[in-house]
DNA sequence: TTGTATGCGTTATCAC
DNA sequence: GTGATAACGCATACAA
């Protein structure tokens, strides 16, 4: 490890027993390299750790970026790809939209999209990722930025997401302060890093306000309207003492579930249960009530992600790995004061 | 026009002063490839109408087709994004999303994206196009296909729609059926293709139950909540013999906006106001009380539609230009008998 | 064989 | 100069 000035092109290129121009032509992304050659290439670019353009000056080879979200049946996801298309827009870069698919048992392999259709780098939103998976983008030199991962990301991958602690904190504090005690909390599956974030944000305010968390009163299910129906309507069976008089989902998709399982249970909202959701969708105040809810900005949280990736693209360092916008509570007509106790 | 028996590579280098290979690469959309060059070629190509991949045999050249949306803020267009993601995927294609920004005077120019993107083909999406855009996409040999367009396409465009006009019947037949004679419609902007067509169906059936249409009834306001809100708070001012006991909205989106109106004014859904929708999106089923919809299969229209770009892609002829796929009335509760007249 | 596609080197050129 | 890129032709492989 003494002689390395600076490798070349002309380096690599003998190494490989090529051109120099086609090093450079592997560089550039350009058309005319066989894939063997291209990957032999690749591999000694990276033993040589040779400056590339995408971590040294700039390397919008293609103008693409992929866009991978875990699923594509929510508002929630349509969101983050309007703040994605936006910021992409903005930058004549075009955002190739996928969704993956976890049906199988192996882990999904969304990695080789980008070379698939020869994009510069992924959005990953709401996934879980292998170490391997991490190590095959890198290696390709494909750019990532994640939002909302399942898992922490353990080295300096950068992040986007929201700060749940706080959302959650936030709406149970205005369930407290209207006067609740028995506070349920439907939250997405217990796995899920941003469900442990609002849990805990919701189980030191019960704490701070001296109310004891009740582990019966704690659900977990999928984010969507099923998850949150299935476990309102659990809890809305429990005999009365114990029954919960306000309802916080982790979703609003959760609390329309809510709704829905209260009409069935002949309960009004607000007057009978108070429900708070989060995210803080468009429909959120078109609902009958309109609902009252932690805002999430994932159009934003969209376009920091793409902005973040397209500045790494450019080779510009990453100033924090991890970036976390602030959560806002909206209080529409969903919250009440609880009803008085009955007999 | 005589000894023109079948262009070759040869010729059209010769002409163009390079080597075949060139040609060839042009053809094949390679990198290496100046644009000056680039451009003569594709000249002496289209003056010699050389077979090209893409009306000819094959033109998978980029793996990539555009999407582009009128608006992404709407579970509607999450819908078809769904549908066509879906389709492409399967074939190994990218789906570049986009969406047009209507805000400027002058027409958008999302004509120009498949070539930024260097993508084979565009889905339109309720969107206006010009004769000019349409000119300029054929001479780049960009394939197209149209879902829901707004104008009539003049010739032989690949459209996909769904049978509005039955649709339209289909929904004031079913509140007939209920006894229900003052059936408002709120139909969207005046203007677009499938509005004329739903406004048509619901006169048509009126017509043939001997009601009379009553134009005070008929209204138009854009296809979200806001335009169904305010155009319902119009109707339910109406006075009280005047006032409509059934509103048919032009989109589910409409409808819920008609939801929270009926609210404001202090009416039940649906005991004192039924209402039907459009679309039969996802979250229909989770409204208060579910709504009574027009199914219209967003999803299958995306996969269509990506079908026969894909089919244009590889050559083959359209069978048909246009697709329409049947809707469907889907009764939930938020339709019942009207109101016993009031004093 | 003729036509087309692909991968690579060559050469010119540009930036420092 | 030196390092890198751009655009072309050549050689080959493959196809009808």
């Amino acid at each position: 490890m003494s002689e390395r000035a600076r490798p070349t092109l002309a380096v690599i290129a003998e190494e490989a027993g090529v051109s120099p121009a086609t090093v450079s032509k592997v560089l550039n992304g350009r058309t005319d390299v066989a894939p063997s050659t291209r990957e032999r290439v690749e591999g000694l670019l990276h033993e040589h750790n040779y400056p590339r353009p995408g971590h040294g000056r700039r390397a919008r080879r293609s103008g693409l970026v992929d866009l991978v979200l875990a699923g594509l049946d929510s508002p929630w996801a349509m969101e983050i790809l309007r703040g994605v298309e936006a910021e992409c827009t903005l930058h004549g870069i075009g955002a190739v939209v996928s969704q993956v698919r976890e049906d199988d048992a192996r882990p999904p392999s969304w990695q080789n999209l980008p070379a698939l259709h020869h994009s510069d780098g992924v959005i990953l939103v709401t996934s879980r990722m292998t170490e391997r998976q991490r190590e095959q983008l890198e290696r390709a030199g494909v750019a990532l930025v994640l939002i909302d991962p399942v898992n922490l990301p353990d080295s300096g991958i950068a992040s986007v997401g929201a700060t749940n602690w706080a959302g959650g904190m936030a709406a149970t504090e205005h369930l407290l302060s209207l006067g609740h005690r028995r506070i349920a909390m439907i939250g997405g599956p217990a796995d899920i890093l941003c469900t442990q974030a609002r849990v805990d944000g919701y189980r030191t305010a019960l704490d701070r306000a001296g109310v004891e968390a009740d582990r019966e009163l704690i659900r977990y299910g999928d984010f969507h309207h099923e998850g949150g129906f299935a476990r309102a309507r659990e809890l809305l069976a429990l005999p009365a003492g114990r029954r919960p008089t306000a309802i916080f989902a982790g979703s609003d998709q959760q609390a329309m579930g809510a709704y829905e399982a209260a009409r069935q249970a002949g309960l009004r909202v607000p007057e009978d249960l108070s429900v708070v959701g989060f995210d803080d969708l468009p429909l959120c105040e078109w609902l009958s009530p309109p609902l009252t809810t932690v805002r999430q900005p994932l159009e934003e949280m969209g376009r920091i992600a793409a902005r973040t990736l397209l500045q790494l693209l450019d080779g510009q360092p990453l100033l924090t790995p991890r970036i976390e916008l602030s959560t806002q509570l909206r209080v529409r007509h969903s919250t009440a004061p609880p009803p008085p106790e009955g007999p």
